[in-house]
RNA sequence: GGGGAUGUGGCGGAAUUGGCAGACGCGCUGGACUUAGGAUCCAGUUCCCGUGAGGGAGUGCAGGUUCAACUCCUGUCAUCCCCACCA
């Protein structure tokens, strides 16, 4: 009758907690306690609801919890949402219901399927991005970053107030002190492109564009400029690839951070520029296709190049580098400075300021046109289309700085304007991207390294010929005063005599960009940010930060949420819409505002308010801080409290977060640290990583796919603790895995032999089995006990849940054959197996006569004594092979080792006859003997 | 093209610093108890040969180091993930 029935002790025990506050986290960490702060990446509430991979993390963290707090540590472990997001606006627009009441639905959801799973969490702490009382502090920190400049000299963020004022700009004004300071702040407004789609008035992200087309409906989508907010997270590329090195992170992640960063050592040099537009003859020579061999051959001495280009060193080498570069120069950006006298010609890319300038007329009208197309191709059309690349002479050139030989300018979309200087030096010979361009176009060829036995003598030699391109590092030639020289040590070498004449100087790029802090949207965190506006209404240029006392700025009432139906334009064919009286370009949907929220007044000023938001990673950029301290209404964490509790010791989540909101995350922490507002440089000292769980057909789980499994159906079916120790038995933590409705049972039939242990099924009502005995424990049941006891703290400890399941398992197999059981002894094991199972674990540790909770009990104390064995059992091998085991005391030294090996008949029998050369013997391991004959 | 991860029975997976390959579970086979079992208990279960004792092979593939290799080294194949013209 009293079989183990999850439905009705699960319950029993959740209202149990629920109503002792069981988890229930102090302000502080108890005095004389380690804390221990575990945090799970929170969820975006989904309409979905969770599906088992979401959990996986959760129960993990929850069994380090769990544990941890049986062994005396004070412990942090929260849960909230990342409430803001797509979905609910789309939701929104199509029902015109406010986006928080579906938001308010799934979360409710969601924190009650997180309950049925009897997660240890301080439900006290939880919030929602959504809230605006968690919001108003999100603003509060955008506005802490608006007030930060970057101090390069310093390496950290300090007050804009901070800031040195150049006496030139004093001078000219508060305007223009105003536009220096707006310059360097860490969040800055600039002239960024848009994926904007006129049909449906909306702007998408890269994600939502296909092949030009909207992914929703396929309606055109333009590119085009939009005043945005910038985070100058660029300013903190250095620290945030060097403070990687403190962190105890998975080596791929820290890889991919550091990828995503790249940071790389270069130089940047100038080259001078001739035959711009005026300058006579020097741009007589078209740069032709098959022809431009000899015609760069003629320009290479020519006496006018000679000429401008000696006074002009001669200049530089007094003044040094200018930090700018000045007009009359062309800059670029290197890593392979060594290569500079194989630089046959220069490419800047299609948005570059030069382009221009540097056009000719006669090349003009094809200058404009490939830059028009360019523009009109989305970042993926152009790496896409990249299979063949690309270009347009401008009709100018340069000068090499180390040789005074002319090269033709060139334009090319392979060329980024985005990273180094939007322009580059190219080097056929020797890199794979202007190989390819040369070669298309017959441009010259040098080769300037030699591979030396890099390669094959046959490769070698096409390489010496420019008819093969080689990367690697090798010898210099061709290179004047410098052949010979490896390459390692040019570099060094050039980069030093460049800097020496004011040509040049060493430069490190990042490929980390600026980020992009403004979305379109509606269901996002305002801007605190006002436009001043003139008297006639036009926004002024001057920008003023909300008063900290006026936040939050809150989401005003909108009648609807749809947004704004543009007009129905052709717009690929389209490049200059915004010219276009009849166009009404990307406006975000807080235009519609009402005009008491969109136009404040302030000491007699107009303003309009900032209608475009926050994206959504915001939001999750500082969570775990607030989880500290969530009631707080003066600061977004008291100080003492942050400072007992973090940085966070354990954070685990999936690995789709690895790069952005991990990188992000770090990033608003270290502009905190820098002003004062937080104690550690680093905010998540350990991260793990979950792997994704599969459907049974070892498929990603996906609705369209129909494999989604609902921890809802299990936990109904099986209970919590069957799901939980389920999800933990799968496999490794990080590896990714197939679900298996048999191996859920797998774990039931197990939880089924753990109530058998105690309780008596064929009693009428819930009582103890009577193989229960008060004796004290036999010493094989107490080495059993504690070797379970070592293995399972040591695997909670190495996140090796599977294998301390198994463990439990070997357990209980062990004591469901024996004819009565110590009631201590199953005690102890009940203590082991609660943090997976706590339902069936406070239940039977109930039935075994405890008034209290188990969920504070002293976990378990390790006994080397009693865990030791009188005989192990040791393999004996020889020439490699097991042959015989022996049964020897645990100490046994090399020398009895040897002796009980050959005391054995078996082995005995193998060495008869044969010559030992050699007997290894490992003790507690194994001997081995080496035979001859 | 660059970076990262992973390859072990029919399946999920175990295996301190190199030291008994296959723990634990699923599945399967046989048996016990049963009117019955998707319950429970017992035994077996890497493959090949052998009734058996035992022998041989075996951790994606090919080599190497070692008394000893899933583990270390070299090469190679496959799968997955991320980034992808970053000069």
């Amino acid at each position: 009758m009293p079989r183990y029935n999850h439905a009705t002790i699960e319950p029993k025990w959740q209202a149990y907690w629920d109503e002792h506050q069981t988890f229930a986290t102090p302000r502080l960490p108890k005095p004389g306690t380690r804390k221990l702060y575990v945090l799970d990446m929170f969820p975006y509430p989904s309409g979905d609801g969770l599906h088992v991979g979401h959990p996986l993390g959760y129960i993990a963290t929850d069994i380090v919890c769990r544990a941890a707090r049986m062994q005396g540590r004070s412990v942090m472990h929260p849960m909230g949402f990342d409430a803001f997001g797509l979905p609910a606006e789309e939701h929104a627009i199509k029902t015109g219901q406010h986006p928080r009441i579906q938001t308010e639905k799934n979360i409710a959801n969601f924190r009650r399927q997180m309950k049925i799973l009897s997660l240890s969490y301080d439900w006290s702490r939880e919030l929602a991005t959504t809230d605006v009382e968690y919001f108003r502090w999100t603003q509060w920190i955008f506005l802490k970053i608006y007030d930060t400049w970057f101090d390069h000299e310093q390496q950290r963020g300090r007050p804009i107030s901070e800031l040195p004022i150049p006496d030139d700009v004093r001078a000219a004004g508060e305007d223009a002190i105003r536009a220096y300071q707006d310059e360097r702040r860490l969040a800055y407004q600039t002239e960024a492109p848009v994926n904007w789609c006129p049909a449906l008035g909306t702007v998408l992200a890269n994600e939502e564009v296909i092949d030009g087309k909207s992914e929703r409906g396929g309606h055109p989508v333009v590119r085009m400029p939009l005043r945005q907010w910038m985070l100058r997270i660029t300013a903190y590329a250095d620290r945030l690839e060097k403070d990687l090195e403190g962190v105890d992170w998975p080596e791929g992640i820290k890889a991919l951070q550091r990828n995503w960063i790249g940071r790389s050592t270069g130089a940047e040099v100038d080259f001078f520029i001739c035959g711009s537009a005026g300058a006579g003859d020097l741009h007589d020579f078209k740069p032709g296709l098959r022809g431009a061999q000899t015609i760069w051959a003629d320009a290479l001495h020519s006496a006018a190049a000679q000429e401008i280009f000696g006074t002009w060193k001669q200049d530089r080498s007094k003044s040094g580098f200018p930090r700018t570069p000045g007009r009359d120069v062309l800059r670029i950006y290197t890593t392979r400075p060594d290569t500079l006298f194989g630089a046959t010609y220069m490419v800047i890319a299609p948005e570059h300021p030069y382009v221009e300038r540097l056009t000719t007329a006669d090349q003009k009208d094809e200058v404009e046109a490939y830059c028009a197309a360019a523009a009109r191709k989305s970042d993926l059309d152009r790496t896409e289309l990249a299979k063949e690349k690309t270009g347009v002479p401008t009709g100018s050139w340069a000068i090499n700085p180390v040789n005074g030989e002319r090269m033709p300018i060139w334009i090319a979309d392979y060329v980024l304007s985005t990273y180094g200087t939007g322009a580059i030096m190219a080097v056929p010979a020797h890199d794979e991207r202007d190989f390819e361009f040369a070669k298309r176009l017959g441009l010259l060829i040098i080769a300037v390294v030699d591979p030396g036995n890099a390669v094959s003598p046959a490769e070698r030699e096409e390489v010496l010929a420019g008819q093969r391109c080689f990367v690697g590092d090798g010898t210099a030639i061709n290179s004047g005063k410098y052949d010979g020289l490896p390459t390692a040590k040019f570099k060094e070498k050039i980069t030093a005599d460049l800097a020496a004449h004011g040509l040049g100087r060493q430069a490190v790029n990042y490929k980390l960009r600026d980020w992009l802090f403004s979305r379109q949207r509606f269901w996002g965190e305002p801007f605190p940010i006002l436009h001043e506006l003139d008297a006639s209404g036009k926004p002024t240029g001057r920008v003023r930060a909300v008063d900290e006392k006026d936040l939050p700025v809150d989401l005003p009432h909108l009648e609807d949420f749809k947004p704004r139906q543009g007009s129905p334009l052709a717009p690929r064919a389209e490049l200059h819409l915004a010219e276009r009286d009849d166009y009404t370009g990307p406006e975000p949907p807080l235009d519609k505002a009402p005009d008491e929220w969109l136009y404040p007044v302030i000491a007699g000023k107009r303003y309009k308010r900032e209608t475009n938001t926050m994206p959504q990673w915001a939001g999750s950029c500082w969570y775990y801080l607030r989880f500290l301290d969530p009631q707080n209404d003066r600061a977004p964490v008291d100080p003492e409290i942050e400072k007992a509790w973090m940085p966070v010791d354990l954070y685990v989540g999936g690995a789709e977060h690895a790069v952005l909101h991990l990188l992000y995350a770090r990033f608003w922490h270290k502009v905190l640290y820098d002003r004062g507002v937080v104690s550690t440089p680093e905010p998540f000292q350990k991260l793990v990583n979950q792997g994704m769980i599969l459907g049974e057909n070892m498929e990603k789980m996906s609705k369209s796919r129909g494999n989604v499994i609902n921890p809802d159906a299990i936990v109904a079916e099986y209970g919590a603790d069957s799901l939980r120790l389920y999800e933990m038995f799968m496999g490794p933590l990080e590896a990714a895995k197939p679900w298996s409705m048999q191996g859920v049972n797998g774990v039931f039939t197990f939880l089924n032999r753990v109530w058998r242990l105690v309780i008596d099924e064929w009693a009428d009502s819930v009582q103890l089995n009577p193989a229960v005995v008060d004796r004290p424990p036999t010493a094989d049941e107490n080495r059993v006990l504690h070797q379970t006891i070592l293995a399972v703290s040591d695997d909670i400890r190495s996140l090796a849940f599977n294998t301390a399941i198994s463990r439990m398992m070997e357990f209980t197999n062990y004591f469901t054959t024996a004819s009565d059981r110590p009631r201590e002894v199953l005690g102890k094991f009940l203590l082991l197996l609660s943090p997976f199972a706590p339902h069936i674990a406070e239940e039977l540790w109930q039935a075994l006569g405890h008034r209290q909770s188990l969920a504070h009990e002293p976990w378990p104390e390790f006994d080397p004594e009693l865990a030791k064995q009188d005989t192990i059992e040791i393999p004996v091998q020889i020439n490699g092979k097991v042959r015989s085991k022996i049964m020897v005391p645990p100490d046994a030294d090399a020398k009895q080792l040897e002796a009980a090996a050959r005391a054995d008949t078996r082995i005995a029998e193998w060495l008869a006859g044969k010559q030992v050369v050699k007997v290894i013997a490992v003790p507690g391991r194994l001997v081995s003997f080496v035979v001859k004959g």
